[in-house]
Formats: structure tokens, sequence, C-alpha cells
DNA sequence: CCTAAACTCTCCCCCAATAGGAGGGTAAAG
DNA sequence: CTTTACCCTCCTATTGGGGGAGAGTTTAGG
């Protein structure tokens, strides 16, 4: 099928289909007289992996990997769960941070009466 | 000053106090027959607040408008406090979205054994 | 059968916020 | 006076795409 029915069938768009195309994130046959990529129902299978692999927050690379265990039927899952658990620590670290932007920005918000009156603690705080 | 001392005295790299020239975040005097920048101490005071308010998570659009209520000495604290609590707002929601994918992350990691054998529930997730 | 719309191709620019480096001019120290 | 340290502009890359031009292809309708 073309590259408009592979990306309707998962869910992205056709420029994201051509991007992972280009990065080879999933290649496609293409047809050599009119240069249009041909996808196969298993090119299709892996752009709705990608896909849903995205969602989960894994970036194009991670996805690359699990794509490859994903083809590769004699993995041994530990592969996987390794990946998991270092995007899991991953985002915990990134949460972390935000839950210590949020409490500095919260308490600092909490000291600003918010009114009409110039004198502000968050400026303050911001030009030490 | 030039450029070095202005990057040293705020805690930035030379490139980043460039870029922010560049983009007119906090722009310089310029010597015309040299064409090196000349920094003041109001402009090192300014890179210093941006430099910390990149550090609370601001956008520098987001940096640019606090600068301008930072200059603005008869600024209503009230836009200040807006910003400030748009900006908590704005990470509550990542935070939120980051929990709720830990939370699917490891609901899938638990129920993946992590052995030799290729039975793994993650890569069965992400296939559906 | 022919035309027009819908689709596809490549190529280039754009976003945020920098980092790295080439190639060339300037300043300050020995 | 030379070396080193610094500064300049311009180009490239990063991540994960989006937008659009200009050209070729396919498909549907009349």
């Amino acid at each position: 099928m073309k590259i408009g029915k592979a990306a309707d069938l998962s869910g992205l768009t056709v420029k994201t289909v051509r991007h992972y195309a280009d990065i080879k994130i999933v290649s496609p046959a293409v047809n050599s007289q009119t240069g249009y990529r041909d996808y196969s129902e298993a090119d299709v299978a892996k752009l709705q992996f990608v896909g849903k692999a995205r969602r989960f927050n894994f970036s194009l690379e991670e996805c690359r990997e699990l794509l490859s265990l994903y083809e590769d039927q004699a993995r041994p899952s530990r592969e996987v769960k390794k990946l998991t658990l270092a995007k899991i620590a991953h985002i915990e670290e990134k949460m972390q941070e935000l839950a210590s932007l949020r409490q500095q920005l919260a308490a600092l918000a909490e000291q600003c009466s918010g009114d009409d009156r110039p004198n502000c603690p968050i400026i303050e705080e911001l030009s030490n």
C-alpha cells in the first residue's frame, strides 16, 4: 500500500512516516518506476509499534532498539525490561526535577500579592 | 566589558550569551570599530535574571516577558504572578503526564519476567 | 478518453535552545 | 614582537517533526 494508507492505519501523519523511512526506523519497499514507497502489513505493524512506544515516551533511538527486539523472536525478555526500567528511571528523574521547580515557584507565587502594586517577590527572587 | 566576562559573571556560556544577543533577549552595545559586544553591569544583571528564570523552566519567550516586567518599575505584580501560575500549571500538566506513563510502564515491567525467555508482555503490549 | 482532483515525490525552511567548530580579526601579556 | 587568549560571523547538528513549493502519478468522474 502507499504511504497515505500506511499513515492512516498506523495513526501517524504522512510526514512522520516519511521521516521514519528517511532515518531508517521503518524502511518500506520502493517502487522503482514511480519512486513511491510501498508498505507491507508488517511495515504497518512496525509503524503502529513505534507509534505506541513514542506515546510511552521512548525516544526514536529507543524505538529503534525496541523494534529490533520486537523483530527478534529469540530476544531475552531481560533486554526489553532493562530498557523499560531505564525509561522509568528517566521519567522519575524528570518528575523530581519538575516537583522541585513547582515547589519553588509555588512558594514564590504565594508571597506575591498579585495586585496593582509593583512590589513583587518573584521578580526580586529572579534578580538575586 | 566583553562577552567572556559577561558570560562568566552571569554563569552562562559565551555561546548562549551571543545567542541571547542575536534574538534580542539581552542586547549589548557594540563597538563599531571591532564589532565586539560591550556589556554593561545592567546587561549582566539581565543575563543573570534570564539564567535564573531559565532554571525555573521559563521558556525564552517567557523570559522576554518577565524581563520587560523586570525593567518596568511600575509593573503590577499581578502580571508576574499570572505568568508564574501559568508556568506552575504547565509543570503540573507535565507531571501528570509523566506519572501516567510511569504507572503504565511500571505495570508492564512488573509482568515481565526479565530473563532469558523471549516471552515479553512489554513487547506484546506495544504490538497491540 | 480526457481532465481534474487527490496523492506522492524530493527538497528546503521552520520551531527551541543551545553546542561545536572553521576561518579570520583583535587584545593583552611575555 | 610574538604568542596566546579572546572575539567575530557563519555553518552544522541535535529531537521530532510541520509547512509548503514544484513536479510527477493515480484515480475518479464526465
